[in-house]
DNA sequence: ACAATTCGGTTGTATTTACAACAGAAAGGC
DNA sequence: GCCTTTCTGTTGTAAATACAACCGAATTGT
C-alpha cells in the first residue's frame, strides 16, 4: 500500500499532508487496498457503501443501465480522483451508477466514519483532510450546478450563451478561452456539434460574438 | 440568536444535537444573524464568502441575471435549509449566483473555518456537525448528478423513460408514485409540457408505460 | 514534404420541439 | 349545487434540432 503515497500526496484529499503523515494516516483510515481486472465491477449500481474511495492505478467509467437496457457513460475517473463520497452518507441509498474498470485498475477504499470522526492526536493532519474532502465535494457541487445552469436552456443558442456569459463573468473579461474544442463543447452541453456550429456561426453574424478557435469574444447587444 | 435554536435543531446541520448544546455552539461557530429587507440582497454574483449560512426566517431566491441582462430564477431556500457552502473553500472563487431576500428574512452566518476545525471539547456535537454538513452537501450532490442525467437526454422521451427508469429503481418497483405533477415534471426535465404530455401519452399508446396522474407503470419491452 | 487524422463549418432533410390556443376533467371554495 | 381554478390532454404551426454527409483547413506524425 505503502507505494501509493506518493500518488495520494498529490490528490485532492491529502493535500497539504505529508508523506509521512499520509504513511501514518492508513491505518487510522481503515485504507483498503482493491483490485480489479478489466471489465469488472468496483461497485454495482443498486449497492450501498460507506467508503470515500481513491482510484491509483487505471481508469473507471461512470455508467448508467436504464429500465431498457440502453448504457450511457457518464464520466470517467482518473488516478488521483475521489469517488463514491457522495453515497457514503447513511441516508443516502443505494449508488445508481455502476463503475467499471477499463483497464486493470486499484481502488483504495477509506471507511467514511474514520475519515469523518478526527480521531487521537496522533493524526496531526486529520482536521486539514476533512477540509480537503469538504472541498473537494463542494468543488464538484459547483461544476454540477454550473453544467445545470448551462442544460436547462431550451435551445443550442440559450446554452451557448448561458456558458458564454458566465465564463465571460468568471475570466472577468468579454475575451474568453474556454477549455473545450467544438465536439467537447457540444458534448459538454448536451448538444449536436454540427448545430451548434451552425448556431455559432450564426451568431457571429448577427454580431452577438466574435471567435477564433476556443477564443471567443463577446459584444454588448 | 437563541429564539431560533428551536429551527436550528431541526435543520439538517444540527441533526441530532439538543437545543442546549445548539446554543453553546453558537458563539464557538461565530454565528452571527443578519435581516434583510424584502428585495435585499444576501449575496451577490462575483462575492467571495467564507461562511455557512442558514436561513431561519423569510425566503429566498437562487437567481442569475446573463451577460445580456436576461434573468432566470435558479432555485427557492426554504427555512432552515443551508446555503451558500459549496462556495465556502478558499479556492472556491466567487460567487455565481445572486440570493436575494423575496420577503423580509433573516440569515444565521457561520464561519466556515470554525464549523471544519473541530474545537475544544466544549463542543461534544462538533464532529457531528462536521458529518452532517458532509452529508448535507453529499444529498445535493446526488439531486445535482441524477437531474443532469435526465437533462443530458436528447429528446422529451428519451429524458422521461431516463427519470423514470430511475424511479423505478429507486422505488425497487415498476409501479412507481413521482413528487411531481405535469407541469412540475416538465419544469424538472426542462421540456415543454404540453409537449411533454403528447410524448407520454404516444409511450403509452405505444405500450411502454401506463399512467393515471402521478402514478407511472413501467413495462418491459 | 507527405499522408493521415482531427477539427470546424456547411448543407439538406426528417424528426422533434416550443408555443399558443383550446377543451374536458378534476379539484377546491363558497 | 355552482363557480372558479387547476390540471391534463389535444392539435396545428413555426421553429429548432439531430443526423448524415461532405469539404477544406489545420494539425500531427513520420
Amino acid at each position: 500500500m505503502e507505494k501509493f503515497v506518493p500518488i495520494l500526496k498529490k490528490t485532492k484529499l491529502f493535500s497539504g499532508v505529508g508523506e509521512d503523515d499520509i504513511g501514518k494516516m492508513l491505518s487510522c483510515l481503515d485504507a483498503r487496498l482493491v483490485t480489479y481486472k478489466k471489465g469488472e465491477y468496483v461497485i454495482r449500481q443498486g449497492e450501498r457503501i460507506a467508503d470515500i474511495l481513491i482510484l491509483v492505478e487505471g481508469s473507471l467509467h461512470i455508467q448508467k443501465d436504464d429500465y431498457w437496457g440502453n448504457r450511457s457513460i457518464l464520466g470517467q475517473i482518473g488516478i488521483g480522483e475521489i469517488f463514491g463520497e457522495a453515497y457514503a452518507a447513511p441516508e443516502s441509498g443505494p449508488v445508481l451508477n455502476d463503475v467499471v474498470a477499463v483497464e486493470d485498475s486499484t481502488v483504495l477504499f477509506f471507511d467514511v466514519n474514520r475519515v469523518l470522526s478526527t480521531c487521537s492526536s496522533a493524526c496531526r493532519f486529520h482536521t486539514m483532510v476533512v477540509q480537503n474532502l469538504f472541498f473537494a465535494i463542494s468543488e464538484k457541487n459547483r461544476g454540477l450546478v454550473q453544467k445545470l445552469q448551462h442544460m436547462s436552456r431550451r435551445t443550442t443558442r440559450e446554452k451557448l450563451l448561458s456558458y458564454l456569459s458566465e465564463e465571460s463573468k468568471r475570466q472577468n473579461s468579454s475575451s474568453i478561452t474556454i477549455p473545450f474544442n467544438r465536439q467537447q463543447l457540444a458534448d459538454y452541453l448536451s448538444v449536436d456539434r454540427s448545430a451548434m456550429s451552425n448556431e455559432l456561426c450564426k451568431m457571429r453574424d448577427e454580431g452577438l460574438l466574435v471567435f477564433e478557435k476556443n477564443r471567443f469574444r463577446l459584444n454588448q447587444a
